[in-house]
DNA sequence: GTAATATGTCTCTTCTTTGGACAATATCCC
DNA sequence: GGGATATTGTCCAAAGAAGAGACATATTAC
């Protein structure tokens, strides 16, 4: 039951039921495929000849294709097989973040095109504009023969603002309030989108295509050098009305906890980030000024991790210390947004056969049924690389997308 | 941008049009009334003609009526105003509590008809349902000549399942999976509706019919015996996988903070609780097996603040302290869904006048940013019966809310 | 009184789903 | 091999709905 904005309302036009229908079609196809038109009016449940004129339509656009005609099992006459058409549409993937920034192309479907390259993140914004550009530039070159460049999707460690295309404040880099989107989309001739990559994250997991049992409620939690969230609320990423919705990152555990690199005390990044892990494997006050150890300085959660396996007892409790953090602020997500499914990315899943279950026995704690406890939680390793294909989503999705009505 | 669930899609049908742009116009009859057809032509951005179709049609269906032809300003033919027909329906609101159990009457647009009855609230669900069933035949044959009953809204303070019509968990009435919807319907021939009552609350904000500017996300925060909360998404109340999204009172302000009802340590509503302010008050651990004092037991929030307002300085360093964390908590709430405006509900909110610098500057500490930190914060008393109000709008705002599409 | 103007209805056109017919296959079974 | 049966995709007429504009009605300006 939803109520009708009476200030941002979309009537329905004449041609607002073919679109609605049109994007239904094109999702099955993009769930089903091969799916004839046959298989498409009986999922749908309208006639086969509207099915034809609403596949007819997108084939015109060269959204989809019709393969050679399948075996079709039983009797009668075989069907002519639909594809969603990824070879004429590719995107741009850019995944900004403090040191390195990373590129990768894909095919509507999030496929990748070419292996990831990556170039050293120069901060200053004029700098970056231009190295991405040329690299940007470069694959487009590569691919102008056969196929056209979409868009390009750029996620950013950092709140943003999809709308202006702005970072509002992206503290890794530094940024507080630049305007991304609309030099970069000069300079490279192209649409340009910009989001946070903890909600990318989440896109990339509503828009994985292989996941056939559509999850339209989700949260992903996003562990490296701070904690991002992204929740999908039917499905459709949560913003919020100043575009810090997800910031899980950022409720506390303990009011008294230790200090924030946001400047509140006790978030449960706090507890949770790398640097916490760390932190706490080496005894060390995170909060605290003097110098860190040349050791600590260049030491890793993957170094922890392999010390853990290696029966590292203090590294193990380490792990396990943050596996409970990480399941006490799992079940504020629980208990906030109820998500259909959790998502957990981020160098630590490496340790997940680890920490799974002071992870579980933290959730159970302070979940409020035990349906709800049981949530199913999925890791993102790092070589899924979600921010990327999130980043593609950003661009791919809206052909996809449901038409906005009422 | 939103993805089609290709589970649970709906096909735009041939009456889908129809539909959307019928309930278009029946939301700005709502919020704009008195409003003409060519009013609503100009809002809709359609022909006239269309919008008289519409018209007739909700005109045929007595959801609006025909009023005096009105000023019209200017030169020209003047207008036939259209209104909501509020005279022919009514809607039932029942709100269980603990000790108590309310009744009320409204019209469609959640306008009282009959003033609230109330009973002692009796724990054994059939010796409730009888009772109950008793008061709602007393009040339809009251109003059988003029206007039928559309239905009973009822909120109850627990974790329901509003599709099953069951009653999952709530505690102060001891009930743990009770069908409370069925037995309820049968008895009294009407259809019935279940919603927890934070999420009522929410909802009765939503449907406000005074507020024009539609604010389509927002947060109701219910501070009494436990903390109840409603989310609202996009217009839509979010209920979350297993129907507990929103328990932000459930949500840790401190893991090692004091014990909560369920079960859990440090939860937001174990520090803002009329108990914990109580409690805080009499400087007494509210886990505490000890009896309390005969003063205790029956000193309630509404004696806290009126002492506070002679001058009670520990009083008013209670209400202070539960006002900062209530901030701190609300906090949470901004970071986690953004809402764009939170409404206060509970005896609490008497005491606003004294607590509000207290709440934004808890709520300042933690929010990320400046303009989340100024959220809009409005309190709704007692005396305004929001759940009452939500139960209502559980029945009435089904005939308005926008056909489920795509 | 006449011109100007706004409202509400009506008609015709265009777009879209619906229902059914039909040709084009392909298999089953005798 | 041939007829019966079944399935796919297309085509056509019907009906629902929005779009565009004409027209009668009602009211004020001058």
């Amino acid at each position: 039951m939803r109520k009708i904005d009476p200030k941002r309302f979309k009537i329905a036009k004449r041609h607002t039921s073919r679109e609605i229908n049109r994007q239904i079609a094109l999702t099955l196809i993009r769930t089903h495929q091969p799916v004839s038109r046959a298989d498409l009016a009986r999922l749908m449940g309208t006639r086969r000849g509207v099915v034809s004129i609403l596949v007819n339509e997108l084939l015109a656009e060269g959204l989809i294709f019709e393969g050679a005609t399948g075996e079709g099992g039983g009797r009668g006459r075989k069907p002519t097989f639909l594809y969603i058409d990824s070879r004429e549409r590719y995107v741009i993937a850019v995944d900004i973040r403090a040191t390195r920034t990373y590129l990768m192309a894909t095919d509507l479907l999030g496929k990748p095109l070419v292996g990831i390259t990556s170039f050293s993140t120069n901060r200053t914004l004029g700098i970056l504009i231009s190295n991405l550009s040329q690299k940007i530039r470069s694959i487009v070159a590569d691919h102008k023969a056969v196929a056209t460049c979409q868009g390009v999707g750029v996620v950013v460690p950092g709140m943003t603002d999809p709308k202006s295309g702005r970072v509002l404040h992206a503290p890794t880099l530094g940024w507080r309030n630049v305007n991304l989107k609309d030099p970069l989309s000069t300079a490279i001739d192209l649409p340009v989108h910009i989001e946070n990559s903890g909600r990318a994250c989440a896109l990339a997991q509503v828009w994985a295509s292989r996941d056939h049992a559509h999850i339209g409620d989700l949260a992903f939690v996003s562990v490296s050098d701070g904690v991002g969230v992204g929740i999908v609320v039917n499905g459709e990423i949560l913003r919020g009305q100043h575009n810090i919705a997800g910031e899980f990152g950022h409720v506390p555990l303990s009011i008294d906890g230790p200090r924030c690199s946001c400047g509140a005390t006790g978030c449960w990044e706090a507890y949770v980030s790398n640097l916490a892990t760390l932190s706490r494997y080496f005894g060390r006050n995170p909060n605290e000024q003097k110098p860190m150890s040349a050791e600590m300085a260049t030491f890793t959660i993957e170094d922890l991790v392999s010390r853990a396996r290696n029966g590292d007892g203090k590294a193990l409790a380490a792990l396990h210390s943050t596996g409970r953090y990480l399941g006490l602020g799992l079940a504020s997500i629980i208990n906030a947004v109820d998500p259909g499914r959790l998502y957990i990315g981020g160098e630590i899943t490496a340790a997940w056969d680890l920490i799974e279950s002071s992870v579980k026995a933290a959730l159970a704690e302070r979940a409020l049924t035990d349906l709800a406890a049981r949530t199913e939680i999925r890791t993102v390793s790092v070589e899924e690389h979600p921010r990327l294909r999130g980043a593609a989503a950003l661009v791919a999705a809206p052909a996809f997308a449901a038409p906005m009505v009422a």
